[in-house]
Formats: C-alpha cells, structure tokens, sequence
DNA sequence: AGGCCGCAATGACGCAGATCAAAAGGTTGT
DNA sequence: ACAACCTTTTGATCTGCGTCATTGCGGCCT
C-alpha cells in the first residue's frame, strides 16, 4: 500500500534522498493541495528560501506538546499521529496528518499537541518567526492559511459528532470513509485504504478500545463490506460504509 | 444570574433596546475580547459602518446548517446554542457562543452548523462579502480572526479529549469549569456558573443523556461540590471540580 | 534459524451509562 | 387561574462496549 518496503528500510537507515526532499517547491508533489498552493512562482522561490527538507524516520517525535513551538512543518511524504496526553496516561488521538498537511496552523506560542511519524515522514520545515514574517507580508498567503485552519476546525467538529453522537460500528465506518477520502486527495481515488497507524491509534481517535476496533473490522470482513490486508483494508461495499458513516 | 427576568420580558416582546445595541463599537463591552479588540479608532470607525446591530429572542435561529452562509455575527450579548443534526435525528451541539464569540470565522460559503438563541442575544451582524471585503483591506485584522479561529480549534481538540476518553463524571466537571472560565472572562470570576442551555442540551454537547447529566449534577450536590440553583450552579468544591476535569 | 516482542484477534465477563418509566416542578398561553 | 407542555429528577432495568485473558502472527535482532 502506499508505504513502501523501499520506503520503510531508508526510514531505518535515517537518510533523507535528494529525490524525496527537494527543497524545489516548483516540483513539489503536494504543492497545490498545501498551504503554498496559494503562491505564484516569485512568491514559492522566496518561501523556498526559508523552507529546510527534513526527514524523519518512523516513531520519530516531530513536536512535542507544551514545548515552545520554534518550528511549523508541511508535510510532504508520510503519516504523521496527532495526540494530547492526560495526566494520567490515558491518550487521545486528535488527527493523523499526510501530506499536504501543515502542522502548526496556529501559530501559536507552545505547541498544543504532540506529534510523532506513523512511517518515514518528509517535510519542509520553518522556524515559525521567519513563516510568520512572509505571512505579514503575503496577505493572500494568510487568507490561505486561514483557510486551511478554518477547513481543520470543521474536521474536529465533524469528529465531535462521531466521538458524541455514533456507536462502534458508526465510528470505524466513518473513520475508514474519511480516510479514504483523504488518501484520494493525494493519491487518486481507490477502495484501498492505506492505515498507517495500529489498532490501538484508531481506537485512541474513536473513543474505543483496541479490541472493540479489531471486532467491528473483524465484523465488516466476515460481512464481506471490506478485506483486511497488510497495512490497510479493501473496502468492497462501500456504499453500505458511507450509509454507516452518514447514518 | 447573568440573564435577568428584565431581559428575559424584553425578550418576549422582540424589542432591541437602544442601549443593549448601539452601533458604536467605541462603546462596546466586550471589543477587547472580541475580534474588533485588534482595531484601533479609526479602523473600529470603518467597521462600524458596516455593522449592523441586531437582536434575537430566545429561541430564534441565527443561522442553519448548509444554508448559503450570507452573515456573520459577533456576539455582544446573550448565549447561542450551536449544533450538527444527524440525518435520525441524533443531535450533537459542538459549542455555546457567549458575548465576544464570532459566528462564521470561517467565511466558508455555507454554515456548517445551526445557531439558535438560548437567551435574548444581540450581536453586530455583517454581510459576508462586505466583512470579506474589510479583511483583506486590515491584514492585522485577518492575522486576529486567524488567531480566533486558531483557538476555536484549539478548544474543538480539547472537547475530542473530553468526548472520546473521559467519564461521565469528568465530562460534566469539565463542561463546567470550562464554561465558568469563559464567564470568568467576560463577566469577572465568580463560582456562580450560569446554565441558559438545558440539561439536554449539555447531554448533546457531553456525549451522554439528560438523565446521566441530571445524575451526576444531583451527585455533585449530594458531595456538596456545587450547590443546584435557578439557572445554574455555584460551584463549592472548586478545586475537586478542576481536579476532576484535568485528571 | 530461533527467540523475542509488539500488534492483532477473539472469547468470557462486568459495568458505566443508556433506556424505560414515572412523578414533580416550571413555564407559557388563554 | 387553569391547562398543556416542557424540563428536571429519580428509580429500575438493560446492553454495548470496556476489561481481562489467551492465542497466534509477523518483523526484527542476534
């Protein structure tokens, strides 16, 4: 599925290939689904110049909730698991960014969350005082990027809805559907859905138990709604998930 | 508490006295919180032209779900209801706006919720396009409704935290000292916490029943944390109810 | 190749909170 | 002042999902 065996050993070696990291936003991959679509070519040579090509490998901490928050990340390669931790251990997933996500939309002083890679993760990173500079000098650059943050606040409503209001099955049908269509975005439609991210991630994100995830995917496979496969699912019917995930 | 039954009998009537809703933001009780407290005299002038003042009974629809979104609001009084209905019926309500909240931060083209009064509400109403229009002229006024929205994600993330992985108990202690801090900044601290919502609506908003949200405030009174009164609580035991709902 | 360890799957059991039911207090309209 | 309705509270019962326990798989290290 979309992270490859290839893919997966560079991540273990830590090395960072040219071709992966470009720092040419001209050829960037993610470009126009990400902040710096809104930018014409004078505009991205100048962000250019302050964007850093990073690599991390998988289970790297990229930021790290409460810490001063130094640095925003766009996300061009990889999966990336967006969690608050309580004080007493228990987690609670708040997202999962791919590429053409921004990590830092806030601008805010301290990180709010932590993040860490799901797979060999690529970015362009910034410190956040000189992509705050180029913010207050392109304003159509913050429209772009309030856009963008506006857009994330309506996922987070859309996902109080699941997280209040929807049983088990809703919640992984729903999680499953979302996701889908975002790896579509990128990839290109496909009734293969990539899950960077373990059982226990997914269960953190819904509100539920590792076990009960495992069960209610075990139920849609021995229902014939989707395959398990390595890494991800199959869905077969998908019309009976999105009726699930709008019910 | 903080609706009063003088209020409560204009709201009735459907007037809009002058003094709750002069147009003259200079005069405005709560500009410092809101997003006007990042213009300076002139600018506030400007803005003020395109204000204009409007006031909902209890009750009334601000805006619905999916609709054309042609205004946007800012709240100078009063406190509104904000929700997602599931297509059975199934209601989660994503949020209360009190005075200094802005309703359609997002200037997406359709409103991604419905708004209803709780209470008499009189807010400074704006077309989109012309508050749009007002954005892109002040950029330090787009950079403070970026921050805005960014908090509103900020405080959608922290209801993901209570929603997926909290007790009923705990949901209920943060629902509250949440919502008393929000009072805390318009009105001063105070441990009265004033409830316009009703019990079903805090359910909607918690993840849980009007019953569970009945029991466990009759069980904080019982433990003499808080003390049932018309409209609200006082809280006693503040510092249980704020372990409680960091725990 | 073998052993280790994290992840996934599945069954048995228990409980927090939902559901159902009923009564009492408040509000609204006539 | 009364009736109709809505909100809140409380009790009894039910159930979906959590908890606990076990097994098996697959990747990684030596």
């Amino acid at each position: 599925m979309a992270v490859s065996d290839g893919l997966a050993q560079r991540s273990a070696l830590n090395l960072c290939p040219n071709a992966e990291t470009n720092t040419d936003c001209v050829y960037c991959r993610v470009r126009s689904l990400s902040v710096c679509g809104a930018l014409d070519d004078d505009e991205l040579q100048a962000l250019d110049r302050l964007a850093r090509p990073i690599c991390f490998p998988a289970k790297r901490t990229l930021v790290q909730q409460d810490e001063p928050a130094d640095l925003v990340h766009n996300i061009t390669m990889g999966a990336v698991r967006l969690y608050k931790l309580l004080p007493d251990g228990r987690r609670q997933v708040i997202g999962f960014a791919l590429p053409g996500d921004f990590l830092g939309l806030s601008l805010a002083e301290r990180y709010a969350f932590s993040a860490d890679a799901l797979t060999m993760v690529t970015a362009c990173q910034f410190t956040r005082h000189a992509f705050s500079d180029f913010l207050d000098s392109k304003p159509h650059f913050l429209r772009r990027l309030h856009t963008m943050a506006s857009h994330e606040l309506s996922l987070a409503q859309d996902q109080m809805v699941i997280l209040g209001r929807r049983s088990a099955e809703e919640k992984v049908a729903a999680f499953l559907i979302g996701l889908r269509k975002r790896w579509a975005r990128i990839d290109g439609s496909s009734v293969n859905v990539p899950l960077p991210m373990t059982r226990q991630d997914i269960g953190d994100f819904l509100g539920l138990t590792v076990e009960t995830v495992s069960r209610m995917l075990s139920r849609f496979a021995r229902q014939k709604a989707l395959v398990i496969v390595p890494d991800g699912v199959r869905l077969i019917d998908v019309a009976r998930m999105e009726h699930l995930s709008e019910s």
